[in-house]
DNA sequence: CCTCTTCTTGACCCGAAAGTACAAAACCCT
DNA sequence: AGGGTTTTGTACTTTCGGGTCAAGAAGAGG
């Protein structure tokens, strides 16, 4: 009952999700959200209640679209499992450098820009990491079990090394003025695998 | 002639890197460094111009101190190659992680907060990485001529690799709930050097 | 000692960030 | 149609960020 919400909810923290990722956390007002959303800045105070609440639904939006999307790529993935590495991996420095915005990864543009206080963005940073490295680690057992991979390789170090190298390159990506340094990072991790 | 600074330069320069360091550039307004500085904000804008200004000054001393730092412990290190790499990067995370305000590193986390038009600032981000990735580069060719590392390794990509690893660290400080997964990577990257 | 220059201080300024207030509007139910 | 409920738009408020300015203090040179 009352009145129905002129706008879609789930519609407008995708686009507020685009404006932080964009812009960041600091830089972003809400008069860009506003603008972005298409609403009165009344609405969006009733809807989502501060600007950092819509922020906090934009970084679960990001986790459930954007982060779960490496996942799967790394879950579900044809072909043997390097090949779907290097896939992953090149895949993703190739649309971060070919953003003109070179957002990088909100989860990582997050973990550096928080205010040392938030604990609830930075554990959702935290969660997102978790389940990355975890696809990583899966991903080097299955390697393990098709032989792929030297049995004598520990997956859970080897999945914190691919996480690792993942965000480092999402930093990267930010500053880079080429491909060749992140290209050249990807061949030394698999080369080493 | 004219009358003498009251303060030193450099030292405020180092004490406004400090604030900019653990707060970040967004989140530091004036009247934090007029407070760490101890100088009025007429004398602040007199002597800097800008708080940008200000900024750029903080980014090239901890470039020549900090970063530094490191290259140098890279470079003159006592012991093997690999013990040295090892030594370096605990090191590292020891600190990051001894320190309270888990601040981690001030290049990437301009990297990942600047405003995508700051040119000035990405291009003494780059500076700094590739000086960082040089000096890994030339650790590793030491490995190699010395035989601990195998001589078909490229050390170009393995250096991008070292440096993409100690970035990839730096972030995993800020939000990191303990030394574990860092102590991993570590251990990943040593192994399969 | 007078002047010229360079620093220092604190008051002041303007715009904007973040949020609030509240009346009007749009719906549901009976 | 009327009452209850939720949403909307706009105006308003408060605080603060980044910066400027005028007036004076502290030196150097003649």
């Amino acid at each position: 009952m009352g009145r129905p919400k002129q706008f879609d909810p789930e519609t407008a923290v995708e686009q507020a999700m685009q404006v932080f990722w964009r812009k960041g956390y600091g830089d972003t007002t809400p008069q860009d959200l506003v603008d972005a959303l298409g609403i009165g800045k009344g609405s969006l105070y009733h809807a989502f209640g501060s600007k950092h609440g819509l922020f906090e639904l934009s970084l679960r939006h990001y986790r459930d679209t954007q982060a779960k999307a490496l996942t799967d790529l790394l879950a579900e993935g044809e072909g043997t499992v390097k090949e779907r590495l290097r896939k992953g991996l090149e895949l993703l420095v190739e649309m971060d450098l070919a953003d003109p915005d070179r957002r990088g990864c909100l989860a990582v543009n997050t973990a550096t820009g928080l205010p040392r206080a938030d604990e609830t963005a930075s554990g959702l940073v935290r969660g997102m990491f978790a389940r990355t490295e975890d696809a990583f680690r899966a991903l080097v057992e299955e390697g393990k079990r098709s032989g792929e991979i030297a049995p004598d390789r520990d997956a859970a170090a080897v999945g914190s090394l691919l996480l690792n190298t993942v965000v480092g390159l999402r930093v990267t990506a930010r500053v880079a003025d080429g491909p060749d340094g992140m290209r050249r990072t990807i061949q030394a991790v698999l080369d080493l695998l």
